[in-house]
DNA sequence: TCTCTAATCCCAC
DNA sequence: GTGGGATTAGAGA
């Protein structure tokens, strides 16, 4: 397949994901191709566009996904701080100061 | 029966 | 190894 074919099937794939039965010869005849070789490329340009968009939907989600575990680190480490002052005011309001009888 | 997808093969680079 | 054309198996209308 030469390159020009290529560039005319890509630009029609731009148009179309799907050819038509009737859209698939005409677009062979213009090309000079076979029926079948049309519908062959269009089979495997619609397979390789859908993993592409798959790869960049995984890509999208993995660094949705590594935000949030970076935000529930940061909640996290912000809790236990917390809990730290809270334990710490406990300490210092509960705690008595010590009576020398004792 | 035809067309599609998904998986795979095959080959040039 | 990768990209891209071709083949095959199975599903759906």
């Amino acid at each position: 397949m030469s390159d020009g074919q290529a560039r005319f099937l890509e630009l029609s794939f731009g148009k179309e994901r799907k050819l038509e039965t009737p859209r698939k010869v005409q677009l062979a005849a213009e090309l000079g191709l076979d029926a079948k070789q049309v519908a062959v490329w269009f089979q495997n340009r619609r397979a390789r566009h859908k993993s592409k968009l798959m790869e960049e939907e995984f890509s999208r989600l993995r660094a949705a996904h590594d935000a949030a575990v970076l935000h529930n680190c940061h909640l996290e480490t912000e809790v236990v701080g917390q809990w730290h002052h809270t334990k710490l005011d406990l300490c210092t309001h509960t705690t008595r100061p010590h009576n020398s009888d004792d």
